[in-house]
DNA sequence: TCATCTTATGACACCGATGTCATGACACCG
DNA sequence: CGGTGTCATGACATCGGTGTCATAAGATGA
């Protein structure tokens, strides 16, 4: 691979206007240029990063971490709508940026990630980025003096920005908007406790207050049996009995756009049509399945892109040292996908 | 950032002492050597990659490009199972291999291909592979000589190293395995016409000859409609033509596991159970699809993460210039996921 | 007309590692 | 005791660019 020294030599100037020509931070001679971009074509000329980076102490390159490529056989847990999208909108900003993103993988395994940290410090990475496979607390190994990082998808106690969805508005405009279509007895079949079920739980409790709803504990209720063979039983048994009340649900809220989908199959297995019978609610916006439910499933958007994008802006914004006001723990909301799977009542 | 002349004046050595510490490439007294050490604890020694490549000629990088990552939003179209997976496997590989992944995406736009591969030579990659979102034939710009690339889900004419999907075998096994639970009549609702669509229906009718049963070419048909508003009326109407047959299909193939889902949808609409009434398999192994599902899906698997498996170990070997006798074009099997959509025929 | 400024270019050192070669201190052997 | 080999270490050049400074040619102005 040829080398400005080669492209000088071709072109008859010194090394050093080669490099005027690549950068343009200096005047050059019309015809001198000419002359070394023809000799860079047909040489094939790309310049090395490397002696680039050295020199300049600017490696063009962020580094992300994330648990979520390599979930798939190693961990038996089954994911959500996958943080991909996250890592999308990230991209897509830093195209925008001339930034290259190096992206690793923990395979699910904490322990991998100081060895990973460092190895993009090898590479003098100007950002890190690390990305959660859903919201939570964690804790990372300390950062050498001036590294630049950002959470995604989680958050710590050491003030490091962080950008999460915000699952209590979430939960809260969804279940708005089913009040508005004449729903005012609406269950909630959630996840295991976590943080977003505990976020949701306060913004589906908000929302029926703000309509002037009473909150009925009942009605709400863990729909998570981690795919144990019993579920769609158990499952079925918790809405048999909301149906049993004398002032039943007329939507069911679902933790996931996956329980949903299962809900889907134990509803019809009983004979009840959706949403004739009942209509049903997801969260996450998985289109993969959202969209090819039959019919097509309501649900909340999981903001995973936008998230991507606000980080990789505030990453940037951060690496070049612009000034920012954005609170530490920056909150993305979604919108509602409203299709066929919720009716309206009168 | 410490260098190796702040370590050896702490330590007292010469900077070459220090370098020979962290490669171990020369016998280093033991006294010495502790004191370096201490002296890049203290410090926080990150050796630089930058510095490191420039001299030895070895990036340690492998740039991957796919269009996978943003298929999302800008491309309607949607899309079957994740090629992350595929990412996943060679992400594992080359981490075993202490090769960093670079990950490019095209965005959609093959156009923004030639850029991403100048930015890959610009950091001096060892290896390039890119990788599609379907089994296709593709035309990539010519590379530098000697710059190794594999092609991941696709092939060229060029006769570039190639791993793709045995469709064919596939497609026969699943089939095979229907056959062996006693069905005879064997309906596909195969994809739009594609590469893998042909391969497949080439693998059914193979099996159908290896188990000596007639081939009805009634019984293939395209339940694909890009999703348009009438997609499950007209599956409805291929489905009730099929039942309507004097002797009627006991099972339906479909082209991938999103069709068979949306089937489901179709089948129970139409008070047809199953797989009682007729059993139902897929293709991909989509799991958030076939696991979900209930009864969950039988289906053949797309070997995503076996095929990045298999083009790392091969990029791999031909960065160290290992000889291969590995024939151009890959083929790589998947595994029948016998789960509950079928039953057994008498 | 000469001092001053601008334009276009080159010489040289440097970024942070490693490869090559040289050197001094011993150990070993005949 | 002198020649040879191994061990441990350092001096120096080098990889491919860019930053700094110098310099020559031509333009401008008093």
């Amino acid at each position: 691979m040829p080398t400005i020294y080669d492209i000088a030599k071709a072109a008859q100037v010194s090394p050093k206007t080669v490099s005027r020509v690549i950068n343009s931070d200096a005047p050059v001679r019309l015809e001198t240029r000419q002359q070394v971009e023809q000799a860079m074509n047909e040489l094939g000329y790309v310049p090395s990063k490397a002696a680039r980076s050295m020199r300049s102490n600017r490696s063009g390159i962020v580094g992300l971490i994330t648990g979520a490529v390599s979930q798939s056989s190693e961990i038996s847990e089954p994911h959500g709508l996958p943080d991909l999208f996250i890592v999308q909108g990230i991209q897509r900003v830093l195209a925008d940026e001339e930034i290259t993103l190096m992206i690793a993988d923990t395979g699910g395994l904490a322990k991998r990630i100081p060895t990973l940290i460092n190895t993009f410090l090898q590479y003098r990475v100007e950002g890190l980025i690390y990305v959660a496979d859903r919201h939570q607390r964690i804790s990372l190994p300390p950062l050498p003096q001036g590294q630049q990082m950002i959470l995604v998808n989680c958050f710590d106690d050491q003030g490091t920005p962080a950008i999460v969805p915000d699952d209590q508005k979430g939960q809260h405009d969804l279940v708005l908007s089913l009040i508005k279509e004449g729903h005012r007895r609406i269950a909630y079949l959630c996840l295991h406790e976590c943080i977003a079920t505990e976020l949701r739980i306060a913004g589906y409790r908000k929302a029926l207050d703000t309509a002037g709803l009473p909150f009925d504990l009942g009605l709400v209720q863990c729909g998570d049996f981690e795919r144990c063979e019993e579920e769609p039983q158990l499952q079925w048994q918790i809405i048999q009995s909301w149906l049993a009340l004398p002032d039943p649900p007329t939507v069911i809220c679902c933790g996931n756009d996956e329980m949903a989908m299962r809900i889907y199959g134990v509803l019809r297995t009983q004979g009840m049509a959706v949403p004739e019978a009942i209509s049903i609610a997801g969260y996450d916006n998985h289109r993969s399945i959202a969209e090819t439910l039959y019919p097509a499933l309501t649900t909340m958007e999981l903001p995973y892109e936008s998230m991507g994008v606000a980080a990789a802006q505030r990453l940037v914004q951060l690496i070049r040292n612009e000034p920012n006001e954005t609170p530490t723990l920056q909150r993305i909301r979604g919108d509602v996908f409203w299709r066929s799977s919720v009716i309206a009542r009168p």
